[in-house]
Formats: structure tokens, C-alpha cells, sequence
DNA sequence: TTCTGGCACTCGACCGAGTGGAGCGCTGAC
DNA sequence: GTCAGCGCTCCACTCGGTCGAGTGCCAGAA
């Protein structure tokens, strides 16, 4: 790639340029003639032919047979995006049709669906926003209720809005009235804080203090930790799959069918929106980079987003790798910003 | 319909039903001569070809163009499954396959999802399940959490493993000790009962025992009512989806579209499923019957499922309108009788 | 050395004609 | 009512020919 770049000199970087961008338009591979009227640049045909030959051998174009115009390879993709791509802002439209879209007063599960729903519609791609993670939403209030024998349900009230319940099955039976007494003392030193530091807390405590403390106190510290333990086994959201369908690129059933089934599992799509949570700026996947199969064809754009400086998830949208970057890129961005932006407004205790 | 059933022949019956199981197998148009030799009738191929034509004539089959075969009209096939089809009963894999799938320890979502999934796996069809109405399920436990001004999180314990979050917004503002006072009028009073007669206890409570009651109690009764109120808008899981990409008669990719949003969005699968709950049979829909456009080429096998007796849900695949009846009707017969002992067998308050 | 015009060649898309086969309707005989 | 046969229709497939787009290469100009 390095190489590839360093080696092109201008003229030939145009023309890798204008070829992408008018096959991105028409979805057609375009010959050394057409090349040669729209890029701007004042050679013949037969200069652009030997450029092509060029950058042929260099593996970022290639032609499906012989005497056909020449498309970009995946390797292509990834240069036009690194280097030649120029982003252009959303128009005010778009950015108003997004803005509107989202509820500050809504859910983090509704914000997310919102989210995911306006990806796919405004890209007319498949969205997907990765859940944020609870690192450090405040923990309101946690409560215990006993189930059964040995099973108690842990209800943990976040943010003032969110309600997780988890199920623990422990060794010892508790009464109710000694789970009101614990859920009392966790609520007295816990509530307010953060997630992520509830626990840090809880494990601390149950180190230092573990012989002072009576036995119930260490059980509810005991429980706790349970409760707040590991997150939700993460989730995404997922919206307009169906988009994908129309493109003809993709018309292949059976690498469709692949494709749909991987959303519905989401385990792979995670996969992918995972390797991007540590990048601070958008990124781009392009055919089979991130090493599966049925992605042929496709590629993805996710940008992380961020609550308080904080990194806290990560969306995107999945589409054919013959996409209009320099407007989905953009959109992608602007979404992830304003997505952080609305989680960032704690409506904690707001009325109605 | 009546009509053309009364007028058919036994001759003409078995041609019909050979032409649709011969079509059904192949996907082929099927001639005058191929019908001759497979129906077992020693008739000629001409004979055939008159009673084709009356067939023609009654709107049971029709040629694809002139001096095709012929291949069945829904109406064909309408009558194919309700009066000329042998349902062949279950080869016992199938049923050990479908009777080893159930985990009788598992959630109701489990096994929901469980269900839906054999169901698309076993016939390779798209599987759905019609979540049960909660109407006998018995309610362990309520407790009420005060979340802010008058926000209250309710919380459902029933059957001593299904947990319902409700948030509740209310005019006054309660104290969390109220609220605990009011759970535990409430629980007991009506724990152990169920949902169904919750509901019409506490109503009978608020009509008959307003004025004797004080302030709290009536909030109390007034909490439940709410709490238990309008049960979850029922929801339907489906699997397997990405099946029909897998056949031609479905590859029309806007259809197809259409047909996938449909599954997203759920809202007209319910009603689909809706129309099948007060039958106790197997019901089948073909191609346009249920009303709507995109379900061309489509075909919907239900059955309904319950509980003690009394009907809970349905489930049901959906496929392309050329389907093995045959198999798939016994299918989803035995699926939902096992679902519904799944279903009987309450672990309520099992260990682990 | 680099660019350019020209030329021969390749390949796929398209068209039209021809062919074989499947299947139908009709008719007249039994 | 049943059946065999005939003529007809229509489709699917193949084949050959043409056209246009595009390439690779070469020789000459700058």
C-alpha cells in the first residue's frame, strides 16, 4: 500500500480517482477513452491505457475480461479512501433530517433503534449501532427479591431510567427481609456512583474490609458484585437489512442469504464493530479485510461515539463496497456525534 | 369452491391431486403425458388432457403459456389441502429431532426462540412463534420501586421465573414505604392467583369496596390494576428467514423485500397469526388469502398451541405456496403439541 | 524518454433464424 | 365416454453474424 501510494505520481492518482468515482456512480467498468474525457487532465486515450496498464500491475484496478473497461479491486477501494477520497460535509438537509430524528428525552434501547432505523434510511444501507457500555452511568438504586429457593432477582435501576433485572442462583437461601437489609446498605453507600466504580468499590471493600464486616454485609457486597458483575453479554442493534437486497452487486442468493443470517446472529457484526471501538475517527472495512467470507462485495463504515470524552460504543452501516463514500462517510460521522450528543443529555429525573 | 369439489369425479381428484404433488416435487409445469403415466389410472394422455381442461375451466390449474404444462392456482391448491391431501404423519427422527430441542427447564423466551428455530431448521422454511398470552400463568410477586416524582418501576414475578419491568407514571407521588406497604396488601391478596383473575379481582375490588377502603388500599388496588393492566404488546419471534432466498418461485428481489421488511416489522405476521388463534386445527393460508400483495407465491401453515386446555398461541412457518404440505403440516401439528406440554410442565419454583 | 495516433484483435451483447421438443386442442372412430 | 392421431403453438436452445467498446502494441512525434 505504502508502496503502491509512494509509486503513483499525480496524473496516475487522478486518474485511479475519477475512475472510482465514475464507477461508484454508474456501476459500469469504465474504458481508457471515457477515462481520458472526464478526468480533467489533457491526454490521449492511449496514455491513459498505459497508465491503466500501470496501475493493473500494481493490483488496484482490474478488467472482468478482456475488452471490458477496468474496475477497482479491494485494494483500490482502500487507497481511493485512504488518500484520494475528499469528504464533503453533509448538506444542511441531511443534517436536519438526522437531528430530527433523535428524542432526547427517549430511551437508550429507543435512541438505538432510532439510531440504527435513521442510518439505514438516510444511507438507504443496512445501520447498526453497537449498545453503549455502562461503564459510567450512574447506578440509582438496587433492589432484591427473593425468587425461589436459592434464587433471587437482582433489579438494578440506572441512570434514573434504565432497569436491568438479572436472575443469581446462590448457595444459601436468604429471607426477603435480610435482602431488604442489604439492598438498604448498598443503596446507602452506593447509590449515585458510577457503574464502573461501584465495582471497583465493591471488589476493594471485599478485599480490605472482608474480616470486619458481619456475614450479611459481606453477602450483599457479595451480591453486588454479582448484580453490577459483567455487563449484558453486549448487543447491537441492526436496522434496514432489506436495503441491501437492491443492490445488484450483492444479487448472489447465496452470499446474501449468508449475509442476512449474520445479521441475525449479530455475533460476527459485533466482531467487526468491536476491532473499531478503539479507533477515534471513522473507519472503513472493504470487501474481505476483516476476514470473513460472505463480505465479498461489501464493506462497512462505523464511527465511534463518545459520552463526556469518553469512547462508549460504536455504529455504522454495512453496504456494497461500490458505495458513495464521500456521502456516507460524512453521514456516518455527524450521526455518531449527535448519537453521543443525546446520550450525553442525562435526562436522569426529568418529569413525565 | 363447494362447487368444484362436488363436481369433481374420483378420476379427476387423483389427476388433480398426481398434477399437484408431481408439480409440488419438480417445480415443473406437468404435461398431459407425464400425469398419464404417474397417476395410475390406465386412462390415455388425451383423456387426461379433457379432464385438464375442465379442471382448466373450473380455475384449479392453469398453462403458463400455450403448450406448457399445467401447474395449480391457489385455488388448485386450495383445494389440494382440504380435501385431497394425505397428511403423512411425522417419520419418528423428525419427531425425536424436534422433541429433543425442547429444554422443559428453559424460559418461555427460550423456548420461543428454541421453537421458531426448529420449526425453520426442520422444514427449511421461516419458522414463527406467537408469544403465549399470559392469561393463566399464575403471578408470584409484585413489588413496586420508586424510581423519581411519581415515576414507579412495577415489578411482575409470574410463574416464579418470568419477570415483567413496567414503569408507571402517576399523578401523585408515592413514598417508597407506601409503595412496600401496598406490594404486600397486594401479594397477600393476590399472589398465587392468576393474571387473569388478578385483573377481575381488582376491578370487582375498586367497584364494589370504594368507599370502605382507604386512600392507600384504593391506590394500591389502583397500582395493581395498572401494573397488571394491558398486558405486553404481544410480540411473535421468527427464525430462519434467510430460507426463502433459497427458492426460485421467491426470487423476485422486490418481493422478496417486501416479503423480509414484513418479518421486521412483525405488526402484519401478527395479524396473520391473529386469524389463526380461535381455530383448534392446522389452518393453512395461500398465496393472496390473507390480503396482502407481497405474499404472492407464499403459503402459511399454522397451528395453535395450548396449555391445559385452554389455546395460548400459535405458531406456524411461512414458505413458498409450492411446499411439501404433506410433511410440513404434520410438522407444525407436533410442534405446537409439544410446545404446549413444554409450556404445561411449570418448574416454578424448581432448584437451579 | 514520454506521449500520441493508429491498427489489429478480443470479447461480450444483441439479433434473427432455425430446430427440437413438449404439450395442447380438435376430430373422428370405437 | 374413451382413445389415437394430427396439426399447431410456443418455448428453449443453438448457431452465426454483426456491432461496439476497449485493449495492447507499435512506430513516430515532441
Amino acid at each position: 500500500m505504502e508502496n503502491a501510494f509512494t509509486n503513483l505520481d499525480a496524473r496516475a492518482r487522478t486518474l485511479l480517482r475519477t475512475l472510482i468515482e465514475s464507477y461508484i456512480r454508474d456501476g459500469q467498468p469504465v474504458g481508457s477513452r471515457t477515462l481520458a474525457r472526464t478526468s480533467g487532465l489533457s491526454v490521449s486515450a492511449a496514455t491513459v491505457r498505459n497508465v491503466m496498464a500501470d496501475l493493473e500491475d500494481m493490483g488496484l484496478i482490474h478488467s472482468p475480461h478482456t475488452s471490458a473497461g477496468r474496475i477497482p479491486t479491494p485494494a483500490g477501494y482502500r487507497l481511493f479512501v485512504d488518500s484520494l477520497l475528499e469528504v464533503r460535509n453533509p448538506s444542511p438537509e441531511e443534517i436536519r433530517a438526522i437531528q430530527s430524528g433523535f428524542d432526547p428525552n427517549a430511551s437508550t434501547q429507543d435512541l438505538m433503534d432510532t439510531t440504527s432505523n435513521l442510518l439505514s434510511r438516510v444511507t438507504r444501507m443496512a445501520g447498526m449501532v453497537r449498545l453503549p457500555r455502562h461503564r459510567n452511568v450512574a447506578l440509582s438504586q438496587i433492589e432484591f427479591l427473593r425468587l425461589g429457593e436459592g434464587r433471587i432477582l437482582a433489579i438494578l435501576v440506572i441512570d434514573g431510567k434504565e432497569v436491568q433485572n438479572r436472575v443469581l442462583e446462590l448457595e444459601r437461601d436468604f429471607g426477603q427481609d435480610e435482602l431488604q437489609r442489604m439492598a438498604n446498605y448498598l443503596n446507602a453507600h452506593l447509590a449515585g456512583k458510577s457503574l464502573h466504580a461501584v465495582r471497583a468499590e465493591l471488589l476493594r471493600e471485599m478485599r480490605e474490609v472482608r474480616d470486619d464486616l458481619d456475614a450479611m454485609m459481606l453477602a450483599a457486597i457479595d451480591l453486588g458484585e454479582q448484580a453490577v458483575g459483567d455487563e449484558d453479554p453486549d448487543d447491537v442493534v441492526v436496522a434496514g437489512q432489506t436495503h441491501l437486497l437492491g443492490y445488484e452487486e450483492l444479487a448472489d442468493m447465496e452470499r446474501l442469504r449468508q449475509l442476512l443470517e449474520a445479521f441475525n446472529e449479530k455475533q460476527e457484526i459485533l466482531g467487526i464493530l468491536d476491532q473499531c471501538i478503539r479507533s477515534d475517527r471513522v473507519q472503513i472495512f472493504i470487501g474481505r479485510e476483516s476476514g470473513l467470507d460472505w463480505f465479498e462485495n461489501c464493506s462497512v463504515v462505523t464511527a465511534p461515539y463518545s459520552v463526556d470524552g469518553e469512547v462508549v460504543g460504536v455504529l455504522g452501516v454495512i453496504g456494497p463496497t461500490r458505495m458513495s463514500y464521500e456521502r456516507v462517510i460524512p453521514i456516518v460521522d455527524v450521526t455518531a456525534r449527535l448519537l453521543g450528543s443525546a446520550l450525553g443529555d442525562h435526562p436522569a429525573n426529568d418529569p413525565k
